[in-house]
DNA sequence: ACTTATTGAGTGAGCGTTCAATCAACAAGG
DNA sequence: CCTTGTTGATTGAACGCTCACTCAATAAGT
């Protein structure tokens, strides 16, 4: 549905109330009337896409990807996952995140696709905790959120800040925010790990 | 200023877009054409308001605070810093954030903000770095784009997507991020350490 | 012939903004 | 003390424009 593309690159350049049906028409090379054929109303559109452009079974697809050797790995190919729906679905979701701002359906939706990432990847931290190969004080929820924040804030930066803040490609996001988060960044040898040891 | 304080909470909850004068008016008890004694055009009140509650000194003095004593001491002083910041500018925050979208100037502002932030917490990784307090191979950018996305995120979530999205305590977030990115998730012990030898 | 797609004019509401009129406070002059 | 003048604050009606949406008429497809 051309209405649909087209409402959705508006939306999140001009954000909703930005955007008029005269726009949307416009790039579609239609009449505004010709909207009113399909769609209800405005908001009928924006509620198409996020039904159209859902993000959940996606996410959940990405997050049932049996788990590679290695937590390093599975880490990385889920980065690299994430953030390739998110470059599928740029638009979407580029508009969503103004829009949460808003929009009580969009925040809802928002929030479900996050929760769902957070319970998903928590399962998986946990039974990595549970074989003695995390933390035992590591706190999952922090760590997920922290592991999903990076990758949206760099995409967002990526799409919406540039050429104010500079982009960051995936490739090195995702090398480093890994290694960041299972290692650390404190310096292994002698002294620091005596410091890490008083601190704990 | 009343007219910038009430614009800042209905922009921040509405849009600009989605925020009418006479909105900001009633919200003023005032009548809408007062609005324009003070203030030349809409824009103009965005604009004003950007300029009072601007975020970058505050940024840039926090951050010119003299370290502590340890990196995790510092780190976990400044994430303290930042959310209370934010919380003091709550409602410019989050108007800022939504629209960022659809405003290039906000982009701007923005950006300009979060580029002090990551050049100044880099230069203090860098240090850090020579010192041999952090590991070589640490990309300082992102860590500090790591460190202030799981902030950032949080901050909006916890006023944006809650209910949705479970509020996580300040205290409880800037405790476990700080140690996340320090110490990392892996496990220090016997099997973990070999592991992460083989990967470097 | 019938159905679907499409148009463009029109509608009423809402919007940002203007402005003449009014009011209140204060200062200056008689 | 009273009156007049000035200035800033405030109002609400009005203006021109935009907007989402409607709909009769026309075109296109089957």
């Amino acid at each position: 549905m051309q209405i649909v593309e087209a409402a959705a690159k508006l939306f999140s350049e001009k954000g909703f109330d930005g955007t008029s049906i005269d726009d949307i028409a416009e790039a579609c090379g239609v009449a505004p009337g010709l909207i009113y054929h399909y769609f209800d109303s405005k908001a009928d559109i924006l509620r198409a896409l996020i039904e159209q452009k859902a993000f959940l079974p996606k996410m959940a697809e990405i997050l049932k990807t049996p788990p590679k050797a290695t937590v390093e790995e599975t880490l990385t190919e889920l980065a690299y996952a994430m953030w390739e729906m998110l470059e599928e679905r740029r638009e979407m979701a580029l508009m969503m995140h103004g829009e949460m701002q808003r929009n009580p359906e969009v925040v809802k939706v928002i929030g479900r696709v996050i929760r769902t990432g957070i319970r998903l990847l928590s399962e998986y931290l946990n039974a990595q905790k549970s074989e003695g190969k995390l933390r035992d004080d590591l706190d999952p929820e922090i760590f997920v959120r922290t592991f999903w924040g990076a990758i949206f804030e760099s995409f967002f930066a990526h799409h919406k800040l540039s050429p104010f803040v500079r982009r960051i490609p995936p490739k090195r996001l995702v090398q480093g925010l890994v290694r960041l988060l299972l290692y650390g960044a404190i310096n292994p040898p002698n002294q620091s790990e005596l410091k890490g040891e008083s601190k704990r």
